[in-house]
DNA sequence: GCTAAAATAGAATGATCGTTCGAACTAGAA
DNA sequence: TTCTAGTTCGAACGATCATTCTATTTTAGC
């Protein structure tokens, strides 16, 4: 927060500390949620005082801010990947396995969730969050348009978008249904996935 | 709280507030989070004294289980609804469009995500939440398995229950896309919804 | 080893939290 | 009217909140 660090390796231990500081924020926030959460909790799961959590964030809502900032450009990096598979509809399905997987995660999905419900109501979180779902959602639609296109669909651009919001939808309502109902047959669930993505790609146009 | 009261009207006297000190909840909890809401503020929008709010409720978590509760319950009657008309496979993707306009309403959305949020870490909470949802399950599958079978397709349970979960996924799913990307195009979702719907009534078994 | 600066701890601040409590008020029964 | 019991308020409680400040320890350069 203040001047600049003298040598590289402090450079190296602030980033070190404010890892640390996020881990354990993450810690925090998914069990006791963003406001339930305190600086105090956090500090003693990041093992430093409450005071010096100060040096590495203006405030709370920053540390909210910056553990956001970091989900989400998992996610950004995620998309980018998928798009950059050679045969883009076998990835696509093959995928979905593992992405039901991923996002039945409870500790995950929790913490998802979490900053799901603080961008409805924080203009800030929500303006972090539309801003890196739009760089997903392009994503997602490229690869859409893409494997569409391959399989001789013509689909205006409403269409690719409406598919994306299915796609997006049915991973995102994943992380509740984990939640709502944490025994359900994952191997069934993946199976219709699986048969409704194929769906999804090769929907009449 | 205490002994019974002495007429009928007082009786719904005492129902009335507990009505009022739960939408002046609903409210607070949608613009801060369940945590987030003080009791000095319900009180404040319940437009009466914070103490008093203990003679209806012992304690804040009992105002969100009431939350909670109240919420859960309509969705119950929504889905047995459903359930009661004709022509299911019809009645089903002609609903498609009332439930994805209904779950990118954003004030309902972002209440529901923090009950969502909420359940992963309360386990009190959990409990109310997939207890509502084991109900909304079965009455689905049925649903499902009416028009599957009506159809003619011979499915195990595993694949009705796994396209339940698909169909749960999508509409659930919806709420945080309505506040990932508010600006979506709802037409061609919906568009794209009842295709998807119409793709996995007839998927095969 | 000395010194200056950064890292860190921990106490202190005032605000606000959820909750309790006792007094004042109100309305129906007698 | 008087009594009684539920309603309601608002002050008060101790705990905890996010944040600030000061003092101390650690580190790096000389």
């Amino acid at each position: 927060m203040s001047a600049e660090p003298r040598s590289s390796s402090e450079q190296q231990r602030a980033l070190a500390r404010r890892e640390q500081i996020l881990c354990a924020a993450a810690n925090c926030f998914r069990n006791h949620g963003f406001h339930g959460a305190s600086i105090a909790q956090i500090s003693k799961a990041a093992g430093m005082s409450a005071g010096h959590i100060y040096h590495y964030f203006d405030n709370k809502e920053a540390i909210i801010a910056a553990i956001v900032e970091r989900d989400l450009e998992y996610l950004v990096t995620l998309t980018a990947e998928l798009r950059a598979t050679g045969n883009i509809r076998d990835a696509m399905i093959e995928h979905v396995a593992e992405g039901v997987r991923k996002n039945l995660e409870p500790a995950e999905a929790g913490l998802k969730l979490e900053i799901a419900a603080e961008a409805a109501r924080n203009p800030h979180v929500g303006d972090i969050v539309r801003r890196a779902d739009e760089v997903c959602r392009g994503s997602l639609a490229d690869t859409l348009r893409a494997v569409r296109q391959a399989d001789g669909h013509a689909d205006d651009e409403a269409t690719i978008a409406g598919m994306t919001e299915v796609i997006a939808a049915l991973f995102e309502g994943l992380m509740i249904r984990g939640i709502r109902n944490p025994g359900m047959d994952r191997d069934a669930v993946i199976r219709g996935f699986r048969e409704t993505v194929r769906g999804v790609l090769k929907q009449p146009s």
